[in-house]
RNA sequence: GUGGGUGUAGCUCAGUUGGUUAGAGCGCUGGUUUGUGGAGCCGGAGGCCGCGGGUUCGAAUCCCGUCACUCACCCCA
């Protein structure tokens, strides 16, 4: 037997109320805050990724899926989103006709990672860019829209943690600083520390390890380097999400593994999610535009893990299934009418089933029963000699003759104007 | 890439110190007045016990290998 390839799920019939949830809330919350959805490629060339993501991050280095295309250039399914939205903006020329852009998108993301909870090959993201300011309230904008995203959704036990890098600069001169101190004592720190001292420094400070973080407490904070302009432009994120009454908690070891982001990061993280606890993260990254070869542009944005909304996600959430009619359609003439009848429903855009295998009556209401019909709708031979149908509630197993004719009409009545037709008959 | 755990019916799992035709619950299917569902009762179908090798008179059970799933490291949403 051929299965799906490891990582790779596949979403079942069972879980789509779920997903057209979490789907439908992205879309509207989404443009309520002004932003317009975008659908760019699933795969684009390795460059874009290597050159925004960064070529030394464990994404571009390990996890990338790349293909050569048949003309031989370098191909890559997308790890993330950001990447190929700015793409398309550079490339459509969306700088020009507004000042501001706000873009949003979801869809299927791939990383070749081994397989954990909350963790997969193919998941799915849905994420918001915003580019042309450089407002700091934009940045509480964008952290705002994804609070209320989780809050609309009622996810349990959140904690938002923002911290700030800084600009490049601040970033040269804090590092240097924070090598030193590292390797003042390295022998202390795990190995894979003073590996990550000289090639990815800032990542020591959110080692999980907990002798790497008692060194580092007391190590120099990014937050002290910053320069006055990053500094006050934190200060007044902080002040936004204060008067916005949206809770945080600065985390100065909150350092985001993507190399585009500057200044403002930000992490929502659920207590019920094992080890893969971020459910969405965000960040400025106002460097990315040029570094891909556009003009300056500064730009903030986030992304949300929504298989990880999905395990949070409560069951209240999801609505109860509309209100389908069975046709119970049996006998050498009911059977043909039965048919007949369930054509015109479905026309009438009714939700409307049965079930040709059945043969009895008895079989007809079990499969009812079992689809959860609250209506079913019983068609022999000896109703269509009197061109009439019997309607059973499924519930209190009230039954009404209707004539033929007038069956839909007696449906729309119970489904959309609650009259029970079952008393007035 | 590195560890730990688990692989028995469609699903959730039992299976005793190796011992005959491998079990349960749920689900599916049929019957229980032949035209009235859900509950009860009775019956039925459905398993190369993940795969390959080894030890043994004999392996679901012990050993080795392999694959898959899963959790964690790592990394990140």
């Amino acid at each position: 037997m051929i299965r799906s390839i490891k990582g790779i799920k596949d979403i079942l019939p069972d879980q789509m109320p779920r997903w057209a949830i979490i789907e439908a809330t992205a879309h509207k919350l989404a443009q309520c805050y002004g932003f317009s959805e975008i659908r760019i490629p699933t795969f684009e060339q390795t460059q874009l990724y290597s050159r925004s993501i960064g070529e030394s991050t464990d994404v571009v280095e390990k996890e990338m899926y790349t293909f050569q295309d048949r003309d031989g250039t370098s191909l890559t399914l997308r790890p993330e989103g950001t990447a190929g939205v700015v793409r398309a903006f550079l490339e459509h020329n969306l700088t020009s006709q507004l000042s501001m852009r706000k873009l949003y998108y979801i869809g299927p993301m791939f990383r070749h990672e081994r397989p954990q909870a909350g963790r997969f090959r193919q998941f799915h993201q849905f994420g918001v860019e915003v580019f042309g300011t450089e407002d700091p309230f934009m940045d509480v904008e964008v952290i705002g829209l994804l609070w209320q995203y989780f809050s609309d959704l009622q996810l349990p036990d959140l904690t938002l943690y923002i911290n700030s890098i800084g600009s490049t600069d601040d970033r040269q001169h804090y590092i240097t600083q924070l090598q030193t101190y590292v390797l003042d004592q390295v022998q202390d720190f795990c190995e894979n520390c003073q590996r990550r001292v000289q090639t990815n420094p800032l990542r020591v400070l959110d080692c999980k390890v907990t002798k790497c973080r008692s060194l580092t407490d007391n190590a120099p904070k990014l937050l002290d380097h910053l320069s006055s302009l990053s500094s006050s432009h934190f200060q007044s994120v902080q002040e936004g999400l204060s008067l916005l009454k949206i809770p945080f908690t600065l985390d100065h070891r909150l350092v985001r593994g993507l190399d585009y982001y500057s200044q403002t990061t930000f992490e929502i993280t659920s207590s019920h999610l094992g080890a893969q606890n971020t459910i969405g993260a965000g960040g400025r990254y106002d460097g990315l535009v040029k570094n891909l070869g556009g003009p300056i542009t500064p730009a903030v944005g986030f992304a949300v893990g929504l298989e990880r909304v999905n395990l949070l996600l409560p069951d209240s959430l999801i609505p109860s299934s509309p209100a389908k009619v069975f046709i119970a359609a049996f006998g050498e003439l009911g059977r043909p009418t039965g048919i007949k009848l369930l054509h015109t429903l479905r026309q009438s855009r009714f939700i409307a089933e049965t079930d040709y295998r059945a043969k009895s009556l008895k079989s007809h209401l079990r499969t009812a029963d079992r689809l959860g019909a609250q209506l079913t709708i019983i068609i022999g031979d000896d109703e269509k000699k009197k061109d009439l149908v019997i309607i059973r509630n499924m519930q209190n197993k009230m039954q009404i003759e209707v004539p033929i004719s007038l069956v839909s009409e007696k449906l729309g009545l119970w489904m959309y104007n609650n009259v029970d037709i079952f008393l007035i008959s």
